[in-house]
RNA sequence: GCCAGCGUGGCGGAAUUGGCAGACGCGCGAGACUCAAAAUCUCGUAUCCUCCGGGAUGUGCCGGUUCGACUCCGGCCGCUGGCACCA
């Protein structure tokens, strides 16, 4: 008889529950461990079976823990605030709060049919007041600390989502979410200065245990470069500007210099001659789509200004031309051109005929810039150098001469913090008539998002909150004096920044977590999520870490000690699964059909947890049938214990079990889930083999088994005779020594191939083994009439002897 | 273009201080049980050759180091992810 999962699951799903099995004790004295998922956004479509992987991971290490004796924090949540609510809310004039309850109702009901062990007193919704009261506290703190600023900045302004987008959120130019095309226009918006951090994310990136790509990410991300700025002085002008250069050792090479036509000074040198050409060009530059401009492949474009620079290191006039290839957010937005050694210049100084000049030898200038190292030439002071020592002779002489200095500078950006959405944290700040803008009292907090009979928008680019009045004027009780409250809203990542703080203690009303308890609880030990978030999320949620670290707030430098990506799960037909292409698998039919063990079984069975793997029904099934032989092992036809399980030790199955539990654990550990099954089908498969399996060991396999399929775990825990739940029963152990064998299977190759085996004692001598190899008859065979002339022996493993 | 990762049977995948390639599962084949089928249990299953003892070949391709290479080194090809005129 195969188990009836539709049973034995709601049966155990209720007891968890009701007993609340897996309540954390914060204040513990165990060890503690703190598992985290990625928490979801809660979206309309439900679940899909990429969800499952990820906690399927995490719950498994998870148990295993509370069984080795840990205090396990384990919790679950939602990242409610977000864009498809918005736009539910625009399209139809509902309040998004509803819709989004409904979503997260719908969501912890899948989530606790598939048997996750999370602790439900934890649960946190991002768009509960109670919680992004701290959200807005944490601004404030920005705020106070100078890191929260509002600047007039060129933002890419989605016209169809009526929102502006963090450079981020758009990809080849149109919106990550939607697709919509996005076009650049200056507002004024709020920005973090996440830039002020950026070499203490880079530097702390090196004590974490993540995969090395997301890392590499983050690290190309920040894109921190080494040179030197330096001034140039124009021409007949009484101004001059900054360069930024990683090659300064290049300077005498520099035959032109370059500005983003974007550049303030532009329109100060040109000269009268080339000022409708300069006009013209700066115009066809703002009509260019950010795709265009970035094309590697086009075309260099550009335009002399008519002006000249004079090159500090030798006093040439050099010409000043603007192009697009020179961008205004990066560096000082303009740079020195040095076309013998910079591919980008010498493509630009051949196209518009300007002079090359070689400052280090080695390449050939005539063909293409050369930019690896070498002998300096032309360069004055710095001839006969190589290209470290030019650099460092070059800065020393411009920091000495006042004309320049070392510098980094990061790819890195400001955060762009506001968009104009109503389902968002308000930021909490108040526009006084004045002039002047301040906080909102943190005895005020939350600062709640108004109510609102209809959500549309504002019509100025403003958001929605912009049209309630009632809710956007404020009057200082003392003065009088009349305000206007800040209408744009957080952006979705800010509620995930700082989620998990809170999961340690998420009722408290006076801080937004316990000190004492974050200080028992930091770090998260293993956070598991989408590779997705690789740069966005986890690089916002350190940067806010690092500055509640700074301001006392939590007491370490970094959130996610450990962090690992899961892989996707494809379609059957090995696309990625989408409605359109019909191939979604949807959890809850898999619950239904087979069962949540099943399905968690399965997905961890697939292959490597990072792995992009195809979704299989046959290769469900086999995980099916693996439970079913399993029930049937331990399980009569009437449902009493099998008569296979006997009081008495069985010898036989000694090695296997040891081995067995040994291999799961360790997987476990290792988060090598696959390989932890295959170990437990061996296991069951040699059961099947013998006539009698001790009730030790079925138990004991019962154990290691409950952490992937826990309802079956606890059904057959509780056949075995046990009252309590298997959760806190002590984990498996081994004995080492019923691993080894005496006797061990030699191979005996000849010239590196096999060509027989031998079983032999353990503690054989190396000469021992040389003889018996040598006296075995099929070696004879292939060493007759050949000389021996060498002979390796591996002992325990093998032997090999060369001959010819 | 740059950076990172990957490439193993019909399929998902195992195997790393260099030491039996293909564990485990799927699929397929055979047998047992059955009136029959399903389910279940057992066995087989890289390719080619074979006198059925065995032999040869084989981890993307070419070359190298080594007694011995899926594993290390050099070069190439392909795929995936990230970044991309970043000075």
């Amino acid at each position: 008889m195969n188990y009836n999962h539709r049973e034995i699951e709601k049966k155990w799903q209720k007891y968890w529950l009701e007993n609340k099995t897996f309540k954390t004790d914060v204040h513990s004295d165990k060890k503690k461990m703190y598992i985290l998922d990625m928490f979801p956004y809660p979206s309309g479509s439900g679940l899909h079976v990429g969800h499952p992987e990820g906690y399927t991971a995490t719950d498994i290490v998870a148990r295993m823990k509370r069984m080795q004796g840990y205090e396990v924090l384990h919790p679950m949540g939602w990242d409610a605030f977000g864009l498809p609510a918005e736009q539910y809310a625009l399209d139809t004039g509902k309040n998004p709060a509803e819709f989004t309850q409904k979503n997260i109702d719908n969501f912890r009901r899948q989530i606790q049919e598939l048997g996750f062990s999370y602790d439900w007193d934890r649960e946190i919704n991002t768009t509960d007041p109670n919680y992004y009261k701290w959200t807005q506290w944490i601004f404030i703190k920005l705020y106070e600390k100078g890191l929260a600023y509002m600047d007039e900045v060129e933002v890419n302004w989605c016209p169809a989502l009526g929102t502006v987008l963090a450079n981020e959120e758009v990809i080849d130019g149109k919106s990550e979410r939607g697709g919509h095309p996005v076009v650049k226009k200056p507002m004024k918006q709020w920005v973090l200065k996440i830039t002020e951090y950026a070499d203490r994310l880079l530097e702390d990136l090196e004590e974490l245990d993540w995969p090395e790509n997301i890392k590499e990410m983050q690290r190309n991300w920040i894109g921190r470069s080494e040179g030197a700025e330096v001034t140039f002085k124009v021409k007949d002008h009484d101004e001059s500007f900054q360069i930024f250069t990683t090659r300064p050792d290049t300077l005498f090479g520099a035959t032109y210099a370059v500005l983003a036509p974007e550049h303030d000074l532009v329109m100060k040198i040109v000269t009268e001659e080339q000022r409708e050409a300069v006009e013209a060009y700066i115009e066809e530059v703002k009509n260019k789509s950010e795709i265009e401009r970035t094309d590697t492949t086009k075309e260099k474009t550009g335009v002399f200004t008519g002006a000249y620079a004079i090159n500090p290191v030798n006093n040439k006039e050099i010409p000043i031309w603007i192009a697009d290839y020179v961008l205004k957010t990066y560096g000082t937005g303009a740079i020195m051109a040095v076309p013998a050694h910079d591919q980008r210049d010498y493509e630009f100084a051949k196209k518009f005929d300007l002079p090359i000049v070689e400052v280090v030898k080695g390449g050939d200038i005539s063909q293409e810039a050369f930019v690896g190292d070498g002998e300096h030439v032309n360069s004055d002071f710095i001839n006969g150098m190589n290209n470290e020592e030019a650099i460092e002779t070059m800065i020393n002489w411009l920091e000495e001469n006042g004309i320049g200095k070392r510098k980094v500078t990061y790819k890195l950006r400001d955060w762009l913090f506001s968009r104009q959405r109503y389902w968002g944290e308000p930021i909490p700040i108040i526009h006084w008539e004045d002039g002047t803008m301040t906080t909102v009292p943190e005895e005020e907090l939350p600062l709640k998002l108004p109510e609102m009979e209809e959500i549309k928008p504002s019509g100025t680019g403003e958001s929605p909150l912009a049209n309630n009045e009632a809710w956007l004027t404020v009057v200082d009780p003392e003065t009088g004096k009349k305000g206007r409250r800040e209408t744009n809203t957080m952006p979705q990542w800010a509620g995930s920044c700082w989620y998990y703080l809170r999961f340690i203690d998420p009722h408290n009303d006076e801080a937004l977590a316990d000190p004492e308890l974050l200080k028992k609880w930091l770090p998260v030990d293993l956070y598991i999520g989408g590779a997705e978030h690789a740069v966005l999320h986890l690089l916002y949620a350190r940067f806010w870490h690092k500055f509640l670290y700074d301001i006392g707030v939590v007491p370490t430098k970094e959130p996610f000690q450990k962090l690992f990506n899961q892989g996707m799960i494809l379609g059957e037909n090995n696309e990625k699964m989408s409605k359109s292409r019909g191939n979604v698998v949807n959890p809850d039919d898999i619950v239904r059909s087979h069962g949540a063990d099943t399905l968690r079984l399965y997905e961890m069975f697939m292959g490597p947890l990072d792995a992009d793997v195809a979704w299989s029904t046959d290769g469900l099934d086999g995980a099916r049938r693996f439970l079913d032989r399993v029930w049937r092992l331990i399980i009569k036809e009437d449902g009493t214990l099998s008569d296979r399980i006997v009081d008495e030790p069985t010898e036989n199955l000694e090695k296997v079990y040891h081995q067995t539990v040994k291999k799961v654990t360790e997987d476990y550990e290792n988060l090598h889930f696959n390989t932890a099954i295959s170990q437990m089908m061996i296991f069951v498969n040699e059961c099947y083999k013998q006539e009698k399996v001790s009730k030790e060991y079925i138990e004991g396999f019962v154990k290691l088994l409950y952490p992937i399929t826990p309802h079956i775990g606890e059904e057959l825990w509780q056949r075995l005779g046990h009252e309590d739940t298997i959760t806190y029963e002590p984990w498996p152990t081994y004995d080492a020594s019923k691993l080894v064998e005496d006797e061990v299977e030699i191979v005996i190759q000849v010239m590196g191939k096999v060509r027989s085996k031998m079983t032999v004692p353990r503690d054989i001598s190396k000469e021992e083994l040389e003889e018996k190899a040598l006296a075995d008859e099929k070696v004879k065979k292939w060493i007759d009439g050949k000389t021996i002339r060498k002979i390796i022996v591996v002992p325990g493993k093998l032997v090999n002897i060369v001959a010819n």
